[in-house]
DNA sequence: AAATCATCCAACCGCCTGTGC
DNA sequence: CGCACAGGCGGTTGGATGATT
């Protein structure tokens, strides 16, 4: 690309802006059915009035079972301003780093916290602070640190593989070039395993899906809270690695968690 | 209570890279 | 080898929300 090439997509039509739990959940049902072999076919095919890139973002960033949300630890942020240190601003492979984070997060996290941070500690203590006086150089000119032979050829992970924190990990047996945002594509169901039903707006049911390490006991899969009182709390704990086609269970439990996180509880309700 | 300002973060945009033909 | 395409990355933006006046 780069050679006048054509947008992605048709611009005509397609819709832009915040995504709709609607949206979210035909989205995620497409891609736990088939998986997400062709994203600029997926929206056609998923019936989303979306570009496919903007498909992939909302995965990536939002709907992928194993983002980690909630607020960065301590031991997060001391990563990621160690591996801005060591890369500048790859946060893909920063974010390869810190399992369940995307890179948009990390991104977003750096700008607005941990960059000012570091620019304070680097006035109040004038000191030879090796993350300050790299951060600075890194921060003002990405593409300049890019370019800085000390960030070029970090590409094997010069740190052991993953930096893990107190949250549940991502096996680490794919190669050092992938990351987070780089697994191999999410496989289709099994004709078996999936019982995907859409209502009139689309909305799946059945779906094969994982869950919330801190909704659900870990040994039983029983739900920790109360599924007839108040939406559970935020995945603050972090979700278990993806296992795709388990058992039927945790793909109710976790269409359960979804429905109550995108709000589509009662509109549900309403329709049975 | 209303207006203004500051902050956060989801999403978009444009460019780059990798791959197949 | 060159081109076209798709995926991916990083920078930026703008709406939402909270804080302050």
């Amino acid at each position: 690309m780069g050679r006048g090439r054509a947008p992605c997509c048709e611009k005509i039509g397609l819709k832009k802006g915040s995504w709709t739990p609607a949206e979210d959940m035909r989205l995620v049902a497409y891609i736990r059915r088939h998986g997400h072999g062709n994203w600029r076919a997926l929206p056609k095919q998923a019936g989303l009035l979306r570009c496919g890139k903007s498909c992939r973002l909302r995965w990536i960033n939002y709907l992928r079972p194993d983002i980690k949300r909630g607020n960065f630890t301590m031991e997060e942020e001391e990563t990621i301003i160690k591996l801005h240190q060591l890369l500048g601003n790859k946060w893909s492979k920063i974010a390869s780093r810190l399992p369940g984070r995307t890179d948009n997060e990390i991104k977003n996290m750096w700008n607005t916290h941990l960059k000012k941070r570091l620019s304070l500690d680097s006035t109040s203590s004038s000191s030879s602070s090796s993350i300050s006086s790299n951060s600075n150089s890194t921060s003002s000119d990405p593409r300049k640190a890019d370019s800085d032979s000390s960030n070029e050829d970090i590409d094997v992970d010069p740190l052991s593989c993953p930096i893990t924190t107190d949250h549940k990990v991502f096996s680490c047996s794919s190669s050092s070039s992938s990351d987070m945002t780089d697994h191999q594509p999410v496989q289709p169901l099994s004709e078996s395993t999936n019982v995907v039903d859409e209502t009139d707006m689309g909305v799946p049911v059945g779906l094969d899906l994982d869950i919330w390490d801190d909704v659900f006991d870990h040994d039983s899969w029983l739900p920790i809270c109360d599924w007839e009182g108040p939406p559970p709390p935020p995945p603050e704990g972090g979700i278990e690695a993806t296992t795709v086609g388990g058992d039927h269970g945790e793909s109710e439990r976790w269409i359960a968690y979804l429905e109550r996180e995108l709000g589509l509880w009662a509109s549900w309700g309403d329709q049975e």
